[in-house]
DNA sequence: AAATGCAATGATATCGCTAACAATTCTTGT
DNA sequence: ACAAGAATTGTTAGCGATATCATTGCATTT
């Protein structure tokens, strides 16, 4: 098997008849380079199957081709979502991905993130929820001036380009899927209270209920965590009530299989007796019988933006610039499974 | 804030009074240096902070400090902890990791594979269950000639070197645990054919069994298939004989998990009137009410050292060697948590 | 004591690319 | 049609490490 030479920079340059540097600029489509060069190269590069030497590219230029992710919670199907598709992208762009957990301890986030910034020299950083809401870590950022992203920030939103969803509306067109099916007895779980997320997937839930002309007791609304526990225990009280709720929108997918597990206790068939519904559309979503109708949140989709962002030259300016512009709310998805139906007569 | 550069070789050279090269070999760890300008060259390395430039090295050297790492389903915690570790541990050692999804497609897949081996340029690559029982797979890489890691492997285990820990006796000790605990009505879901793990667990519950006299009719075994549902269903089944199993032990935690659900719905208590223990202690394991009692893989420890072995220089050759040395059997541990409990009287 | 061999160390030439500046071509106004 | 300025393209010099080969030093043999 006679081993193929990659081709380098040089032999495009020659097949296209231009100079190594004009190749070069082709490739990391920043400067202007003529049409008809271009063109000439992008044959050349085709006709080599040419994919430059990131090792090189990171030697000679000022960029290092690295993406720090701070995330805090590894257990998450999010975080690894996220990662798996960013590691995806970033194999696209030449790009690798040095990813930290950070934890309570403020003090040793400061310091991986000074390493990361130090040390690993990034050209950008990603903060997924809730590190984006940190403030010693945004501090760090601003004053080492590190440009970064923020998936689904709750606080500052002027300080960086951040992606997230609407989640806001998510809870409001989800209550009101469960309220068009003739539910009025919506109960709700609220989400962690230190993620803002929480507070606008209920926001949206008041709303659609108010916009229905609909009230619902103190009771149908309980305060959760997040987790399977939270949201079985909240759901358990719930049950207990004598007029109990007929649908319950659970603000994730946790807390929604911790419901299912409470009903499943109490001999309520979902989702005749009980619709449920949860926010994420995780592995769990699929998990639990029944599956859930739930949000699909667009992790894959902010992965890719988000590395896309930090891949491209213009970000380093953009973080210190009105930052206005780089504001991204991509769409959700209500996804209908099986975990609710119209409600029974 | 001034901004310190970083040391290069040469500095470190200069300060310790010896030329790059050997610098650079007490850096790689590979030839003999005398012990003296070791201590030299270690003791400039700390005063000056060194870290060698992982873009020079990569251009200028053999190795390409990338890592491959095949994986099958991204929505098990297997791989995504896998992943998390695996990214710390090649931080340390300068590498970066570069993962691609395989799928039944297995044309797709020779291609994913030869990529890596041929764009990318890895340096060895990571196999997670079930690729490493992909022959195509293993084929291909055997051709390349490309250093490889298993891990799990269910077959033509001198292959290569790989990394597993005990299945077979973990599923007898965790059998064992219930028959200590007085049980002999004990049930077992099978995990997914296709994988080894799910054969040898089986073993060990079988062997536990008989090494205790204990027989079970064969309604108390049933297949499954690694995921929720397929628990969920066995379970039903199992539960609803008319003599039912007073323990089910799932080969993994969905499983498990569905194990649990069908019990709720037969208003099963648990431990009480029915025990249950799962496999991998995932994420799942302490999501579930009660917690899982299940057996701990040491994923993050494998990751550990497949990095490790695949940075280290010796293997490349040692994947060609004789492989017998290079079998890596890492320990469990059985994790008790609230599922299972002596049984009542 | 000279010859031999091996281990430890050093000098030098790249690796493939881009920054910075120099040279060239193309616009455009007059 | 021509000069001035803008846009495009080319030239050169590294980036920071390792491979390769040459050299040195020292123990061992004769």
């Amino acid at each position: 098997m006679a081993k193929v030479k990659r081709a380098r920079i040089q032999d495009v340059a020659e097949k296209a008849g231009v100079s190594t540097m004009t190749v070069s600029r082709v490739m990391s489509k920043d400067t202007k380079v003529s049409a008809a060069k271009t063109a000439l190269v992008m044959e050349a590069v085709n006709a080599l199957n040419y994919r430059p030497n990131v090792a090189a590219r990171r030697l000679a230029g000022s960029q290092s081709f690295l993406i720090g992710l701070l995330y805090f919670d590894l257990d998450t199907s999010y975080v690894s979502k996220f990662l798996l598709r960013g590691l995806k992208s970033c194999r696209a762009t030449g790009h690798h991905l040095v990813a930290d957990e950070i934890d309570d301890d403020i003090e040793k986030s400061i310091v991986a993130v000074k390493d990361l910034i130090e040390v690993t020299q990034v050209d950008g950083i990603i903060l997924l929820p809730p590190v984006c809401d940190i403030p010693e870590v945004l501090t760090t950022l601003k004053e080492a001036n590190v440009p970064f992203v923020r998936i689904a920030p709750d606080s500052q939103l002027n300080l960086s380009p951040y992606i997230c969803m609407d989640d806001y509306q998510a809870g409001f067109e989800i209550t009101e899927l469960l309220i068009k099916q003739g539910h009025t007895k919506i109960g709700h779980i609220i989400g962690n209270p230190n993620q803002g997320a929480s507070r606008l997937r209920y926001q949206g839930y008041l709303d659609a209920l108010r916009s229905n002309q609909i009230n619902v007791p103190p009771e149908y609304i309980e305060q959760g965590m997040f987790t399977y526990d939270s949201g079985f225990n909240a759901a358990k009280k719930m049950l207990a009530l004598k007029d109990r709720p007929s649908a319950i929108f659970a603000a994730n997918d946790e807390m929604a299989a911790g419901v299912i597990s409470a009903a499943h206790m109490n001999q309520l068939t979902i989702p005749n007796q009980l619709s449920v519904t949860g926010f994420d559309d995780g592995h769990l979503a699929t998990t639990v019988t029944p599956h859930l109708t739930t949000i699909r949140q667009p992790i894959q989709e902010m992965a890719a933006l988000a590395i896309e962002l930090i891949a491209s030259k213009k970000f380093a300016d953009a973080s210190k610039a009105n930052s206005r512009e780089y504001r991204h709310v991509l769409d959700f998805e209500i996804v209908e499974r099986e975990s609710n139906a119209v409600k029974g007569t």
